[in-house]
DNA sequence: TAGATTGTTAATCGATTAACAATC
DNA sequence: TAGATTGTTAATCGATTAACAATC
């Protein structure tokens, strides 16, 4: 049960166990073992029972793993037995679709507060919520005490609203502009750029 | 110049680099070396070479690469030295936003069809092309020889819809349905989910 | 009990880094 | 030329896999 430091590649593992956990969850399953879950999510079943004793002892020899105890650690682990507040900066099309996106629910998120510089937006309701106006995002960040946001600006501006949210108290961003950004060692990002995602699948497409 | 067998984790690099690459290009830097790229995607120096080495050589000791030629070279590596026509399958906020996204231009996307199962939604225009009906989905696709689709539909059917897809000749998926897609070794993969995204920031928030 | 499956160890495999001769 | 930076080699580091005793 070695919990410091461990290694970036499995913590970034976990998410996919838990979800797909969720799925066998809903279908009625109670029990699974690594053979299987391994098969769910593509990765082999030593590789499973290794990245979870990384946290603790959660299965039993020769019956596998109680899915709902499973779920319920993992969820401490990657805390999120709990419902993060979330913002939503940049109310285009992106913006729009992730703060009207379904799929957080019972996945630990909530989508809390829209942000956005254009005054013909500001004002307007998405998801029940008006879209607040970007001039006062530091100090709204910080007085809702939010500490992820989805980050969905231009490229052009995206460092510069970056930095803003750090400095209001934010250690996570996940930036949907088409550049990495540079953050301070303490504060985490994950980039979605659906563009790499197709230039890695062209490579193997004559 | 061994351009057989390139691990993977190096070809995942590449997108990284010609978007940082076409960045400085816009910016009006004609010339640039492994350390300063590396300072702009995060990645170290020798590394960089070392990915680039795997495929040619294309920079001059003493004065780095020139960014033209490398974005040249890069692009016909990652074949987004062309316009590939991709289908967005599925029109809900996210189909929407992504059959919408201004960030394939110049990157060697263009959409070029939508579908939709839902008879409200059918014939309605979006980005100057009408919704089609997803019951001619294998054939309007095989008929355009798409050979990518971004996939928006719900998880609950995503599955059915990727092996239809695949039948239809696709060979590359972007999934946005939050479940692990089973396809057969020659059709790539790439998953893009929020959540998951989130929940690999979280476990380092307390 | 017998069969199944875990958690863990040791062995293998692959990726990253450091260093430097080559050379622009 | 002298300084800079590449491409590449060898060394290091870390991740994955295979195997198995422990045990439910």
């Amino acid at each position: 049960m070695n919990n410091q430091n461990v290694p970036d590649v499995i913590v970034s593992r976990l998410p996919v166990y838990l979800r797909a956990l969720q799925r066998l969850a809903d279908t009625g399953v109670s029990t699974t073992s690594s053979q299987e879950l391994g098969e769910k999510v593509g990765i082999s079943a030593a590789q499973i029972r290794k990245d979870l004793s990384q946290f603790g002892e959660f299965g039993k020899q020769g019956t596998g793993y109680h899915i709902p105890f499973l779920i319920e650690r993992l969820s401490q682990i990657l805390h999120v037995d709990r419902i993060w507040d979330v913002a939503v900066v940049g109310m285009g099309d992106i913006g729009h679709a992730v703060a009207r996106y379904n799929g957080f629910a019972n996945r630990g998120f909530r989508v809390a507060m829209c942000f956005d510089a254009d005054p013909a937006k500001i004002g307007k309701k998405v998801c029940d919520y008006p879209i607040r106006d970007a001039k006062n995002l530091a100090q709204d960040i910080k007085e809702a005490g939010i500490k992820i946001v989805m980050l969905c600006v231009p490229a052009s501006v995206a460092q510069d609203v970056a930095d803003k949210l750090i400095e209001a108290g934010v250690c996570g961003i996940l930036n949907y502009a088409p550049l990495k950004l540079i953050v301070p060692s303490q504060v985490r990002v994950q980039h979605i750029d659906p563009a790499i995602g197709l230039q890695r699948m062209t490579y193997y497409i004559p």
